[in-house]
DNA sequence: TGGTATACTTACAAAAATGTAGGTACTTAC
DNA sequence: GTAAGTACCTACATTTTTGTAAGTATACCA
């Protein structure tokens, strides 16, 4: 548990030759990944994906997501440079939400992993049976 | 809320002839795509997907995990047939864990996102700045 | 004889995520 | 004038997730 472990020392080592590592419990990639891959994080990106859409839209297009939920979601996407937040002056309040560059190379990723397990569905709920949970 | 929105309606007649949809809120593809988006099961499907570990192995890999949700992960991420539990009959016990080909293909998915991060972490904390979270 | 290692499980507790309800300010539709 | 829509925020309560510590059975090492 100790650093006398010399495989943990050169591991700590290798470590400052990389950008970031997610395997390390505190690398800050950690912080993205847990962003991008959070229960409504990941949903959001891939409506944004579609294109811009306005709050009271993703909020209808994503199933079972709160307000509260959706707005905190999007400050987080929107602080790691994914999402635009653009508001319109004007009352009642439009406010159209968009995927930066930088987003959407993220959502692709995104997009890539949930269309894959939309198509192998069927396969892997055979394999699971009547697994529970 | 009721039914009575013709553009509600129309969106539940579509869902029924798409095998899955993660927007939608009871769809059983949410359910894998947590369990393979999961604080823990995104990090074991990277490591798995550098070949074969055993348990202590994987623990030691994933920086942070607890042995109490190390085997959870690894009971999800086995039900949904991602992952192939392979016990030898031996004292003190031997497991290795692996992924399936259907595993391989998630982790493929899962791996292409974290590097992206790894490799986009500069750009991204320069454009968080000083944002907390 | 005691400590370490393996791969877990279980009970209990703490921490984190999430939901609910209410409020804001204003406008358009009925 | 009353209800609904817009895009949120805040406080509070509940639910879910996660961690901690202990226990299991056996064997190897000193």
């Amino acid at each position: 548990m100790s650093m006398s472990d010399p495989a943990q020392q050169a591991a700590a080592l290798l470590a400052d030759f990389r950008a970031a590592n997610v395997l390390a419990a505190d690398c800050p990639s950690r912080l993205v990944l847990g962003h991008l891959t959070s229960r409504w994080g990941t949903l959001v990106m891939i409506v944004l994906a579609t294109g811009p859409h306005r709050f009271s839209q993703l909020r209808r297009s994503i199933g079972g997501v709160s307000e509260r939920m959706l707005a905190q979601t999007l400050q987080q996407l929107e602080a790691d440079g994914f999402v635009l937040r653009l508001a319109h002056k004007v009352v009642p309040p439009h406010v159209d939400y968009s995927l930066t560059d930088l987003g959407m190379e993220a959502a692709a990723h995104v997009v890539a992993l949930s269309a894959w397990i939309e198509a192998k569905l069927p396969e892997i709920q055979g394999k699971t049976a009547m697994a529970a949970e």
